[in-house]
DNA sequence: TATGAATGAGTGTTCATTCAT
DNA sequence: GATGAATGAACACTCATTCAT
């Protein structure tokens, strides 16, 4: 009998990949080997499972980051710290990013009030950072809600389109491959830089 | 009677609010004022009419970055144009970006063919011109497939959060907003400045 | 433009085909190259369709077979040629098997009234041809519609179980294959026979 | 709440009367008396409801054959109970009847694969018992195959065209009714005897 | 706590038929 | 006469949710 967890890693993976109206409750409970009922008696319906999924996600990245930051002081290294936590491996960045991307594109139709202070809470964290940057004479000043999009979005664009650049890639004329493949964490880590160098102050 | 443009026009709003999958066939065809049987008539099922408002989207986006362009020589002037027509808003940036978030969360699952082609066009132009910037000296080199992520993303995730802005905003402490509300163009212009203080070469 | 017999000869097929209910006027008309709405205005709704059609069938079928009997005397060949109008390769026969073997098996339920009388002039027709017989001391009596029913039948189901020879032949052990391939006339001739065998009176 | 097997008479005496594509879910649903999505949960779609219904009637046809072939020895008495078994008011002779000649005239089309062996073995099993009638020396050869379209063709129409009947009847002229009403097995004696009458070997 | 079974309200799609030109 | 366009009424099928056990 999986746990309520194993529930929420295979209802993850469901929403990430079909979205909140694409998944189906029989597909998430037959995946996770549960019967339907046993699913809804356990966690609820399909906003509750939703809401369970979003806040277990936004927590647990929440926290790393959190915790993360609080050990770091330089700046530049807190900036390059948190895209990292944006694209960990170990809570599925394609999945965070795949819900995140819906989640926005949609309005926050089905966002949870829950998560809300929890994405806020990211943001913030940055906020921060970049406002210590600037403070310290290290960055330019800048605002914190775009550069937080542009490392958001730069890297969970990157995180899921993989499907879409290996059709494109397909299509492409041979000689010059449009992108060579990189793993997501060197696209953050070349994207991260890329937003420094736009930061950084020069003398 | 509405125009199969019209038809069009309703059905891209609700496919950008909705998706593919929460989007309604009765409701398309009530919202555009034709009869459920006569929208498909027209133009077919479901998975047409999503291909119809794509390819119309992505081509009028498509055309009028070739041509514009086209008359233009100064590489930070393509890069700044580029974005601006990514958020024009003669062609509804939200909706295109909506659509695209979630088209690229899906993996592309319900993206038509014809569509890929237009996508990379996009990519390739600004591709070109990063290049033709690091042959004029102007540019440090890039992975420009990178920059296109970050722009797109910044731009599209800024163009549909309205929504979700609003909800953190009424949930933030009163005295610092978190976000004092750009225009969709303004951000993108400070997005693109961003983009290019890190691309510009300094001698 | 197809002429009104052109239309019907491509509706007889789709009703033969699948029946009443499955065929549709959309392919009867695209079939026939003919507007729908034309199809429409020259013949009429499905049901004058339908009835147009088996009017046409079975009138033909009637007509031929009142002329042929009238030049025959001899009671079993008139019983052979009767047979013989049955499958006779001019009319469709198995587009008239099809049609009546649905028909019965409907209970006529969509059977215009005007056929009836055409259905009961062919038994009329083998009535009176057994009658003769039996007066003329060459046959044994017997009713003349369940002798219908046998001619009818067998002929019926051999003029259009084909598909399903094919598939159960394809099934069966090597070695013996359960009919050698007779054709619809022959088949028709072999149960002729049979029948007339039943029914000679043997002194 | 009406049993499986009470749906599967409901959809069988529908698919009879009205035919695969005429014959409605809905009503199926209505007049088992179960909701719609429990006529799926249960059986499954249109086609599983059919097969189930066709294989439900032939397997039952076909056992009832086989064990009374069985414990029958005399060739001629074979026959005549291959064609009671064909009429049996157990199974529903008119709703097998219908239902397999519109099968037939349909070419199968929607005949499931596993009702091809069972129908198979019917005919196997007059083949056989014709065979040993040979070699008995009571029949004269002839082709198994025709032999029983001649009883299923003439059993089938008798036991499905009482409304085309009642119809005609009501058009002839009075004094001499068309046919004097038999019930279906005497009629399927009737045309046994026919038969037999022509398959027997006279010394 | 768990679950097989049941279901109301959709959901995309089709079809015979009509109508304005 | 002919037809492109339009449509009311189905139609097969699905899905989130509930309930009896």
């Amino acid at each position: 009998m999986p746990s309520n967890d194993d529930i929420l890693d295979i209802a993850a993976a469901a929403f990430a990949e079909k979205g909140f109206e694409g998944a189906r409750m029989d597909e998430i409970a037959k995946a996770a080997d549960v019967n339907k009922a046993t699913l809804y008696y356990r966690i609820g319906d399909k906003d509750a499972l939703y809401a369970a999924v979003l806040e277990r996600i936004f927590s647990a990245k929440g926290a790393r980051m959190q915790k993360m930051l609080a050990t770091i002081d330089d700046a530049e290294d807190r900036v390059r710290t948190f895209t990292r936590i944006l694209v960990d491996d170990h809570d599925h960045p394609e999945q965070f990013s795949a819900i995140m991307l819906r989640e926005v594109a949609g309005g926050g139709r089905n966002l949870p009030d829950n998560v809300l202070p929890l994405m806020a809470r990211m943001v913030g964290a940055l906020k921060q950072t970049l406002a210590e940057g600037v403070k310290q004479g290290r960055f330019n000043s800048a605002n914190p809600f775009l550069v937080h999009m542009m490392l958001m979005g730069a890297c969970s664009l990157y995180a899921t389109n993989g499907p879409i650049r290996s059709r494109v890639a397909a299509l492409a004329p041979e000689g010059a491959p449009l992108n060579p493949e990189l793993s997501l964490s060197d696209a953050a880590d070349s994207i991260t830089d890329m937003l420094l160098n736009g930061l950084r102050r020069t003398t």
